[in-house]
DNA sequence: CGACGAGTTGAAGGCAGTCAATGCTTGTGG
DNA sequence: CCACAAGCATTGACTGCCTTCAACTCGTCG
């Protein structure tokens, strides 16, 4: 709907691809750059808020990174991977951009907008599945069933609204009851969990 | 910094201004219709989520509404006025759309991106002045005091996140310890906020 | 007048936050 | 190689705040 499926797997011709893994800052906000377009993987964005970063959005494969700097001349939010993420360059100047790809980048950036901010509504356990169901879109297209590398709790927390006690509870819970499945080793612990499960309705 | 302070006061030539009084809808998801630019006013955007309508964006003055219909054809979200709404055309197709005005309308969209989700962050004092100040914005440019006329109270609590009896007290609150001065009748309830209160910080 | 919607206020309970202690893993320096 | 520190995650106990449920007021409109 938002985006086409296919998206990153083709490859435009003659882009190069930029590789960052989870955990890393792919900007931040003040600096000078390019615009981007996520080939595969979540990324984080903050604002630099009263008190430190703040969640500002999240962007999934097919989403368009700093295109602001096409505008400002300096990206206005910092960017972490929350998982293993490839990037290719979108558009250098205000010319390359086409009026379609622009459209392209304002719609999904708008369903982006919506999903965000539904990982701040309902229990703990709907954020949580939430944020993990959006992650799966953008990992696994189409797929039932999708194996999505936990970020920190910390990240989630932050982004749920939540603390990292009543994430950690929470994900527990949701393993004991079934609604979620851990793997993985601790430090890159991994979750499968049913995009069309109940809980997200 | 993300819209010109004067936009809504510079009226494009020969285009039609569509007035909306506070409480009315503007448009609704799955719809057919043009592409607007907030002249004036506060609009609430909403997709249709599971459990009815569900909150999933602000926009201001300056900012444009239902540009994916450009691409879609249709509208992704309904909108509702919280405030009286001026609004005008903004291009009737992509190619009537500039790249320079597609990438202002991609750059705001981000801003208010992280504005709502502000909007969910904190104790209920910090999200009920965050709405007041990014409406105030919205509305009085550079002044200092901005007189907001409150949205319903239900809104309120359906933007924060907070339900309408912690909204009722909260404001309650804040008026009784100065932060915030009521005025206007019980029906059009006017706030008058001080956009640089310590509130916000 | 009576019904309805919107807002206010009170009382009680639940649930997430807070504080704290522990375990696990990784990395560092003796 | 081992001891230790640091970061992250987990678990427990307790507090407090927001939600829930309810009753009531106020204003508007039929």
């Amino acid at each position: 709907m938002e985006f086409d499926p296919d998206l990153e797997i083709r490859p435009a011709s003659g882009s190069r691809v930029t590789t960052f893994t989870r955990g890393e800052d792919l900007f931040h906000a003040g600096e000078a750059g390019l615009a981007w377009r996520i080939r595969s993987g979540v990324v984080r964005l903050d604002r630099l808020g009263e008190t430190g970063r703040e969640f500002g959005g999240l962007a999934l494969a097919g989403d368009v990174l700093g295109a602001e700097t096409l505008l400002l001349g300096q990206y206005s939010f910092s960017a972490r991977a929350l998982t293993d993420v490839f990037i290719e360059p979108w558009a250098s100047s205000p010319e390359a951009a086409t009026p379609h790809m622009l459209l392209q980048a304002l719609s999904s950036s708008k369903e982006r907008q919506a999903d965000s901010l539904a990982l701040r509504s309902g229990t703990p356990e709907h954020r949580i599945s939430q944020l993990l169901a959006v992650m799966g879109r953008g990992l696994a297209h189409g797929q039932r069933i999708a194996r999505v590398v936990l970020p920190q709790l910390r990240d989630i927390a932050e982004m749920t609204g939540l603390t990292v006690e009543t994430v950690s509870r929470t994900i527990s819970r949701l393993n004991r009851s079934g609604s979620l499945e851990l793997g993985g080793t601790l430090r890159a612990k991994q979750v499968s969990i049913d995009l069309q499960s109940s809980l997200l309705t």
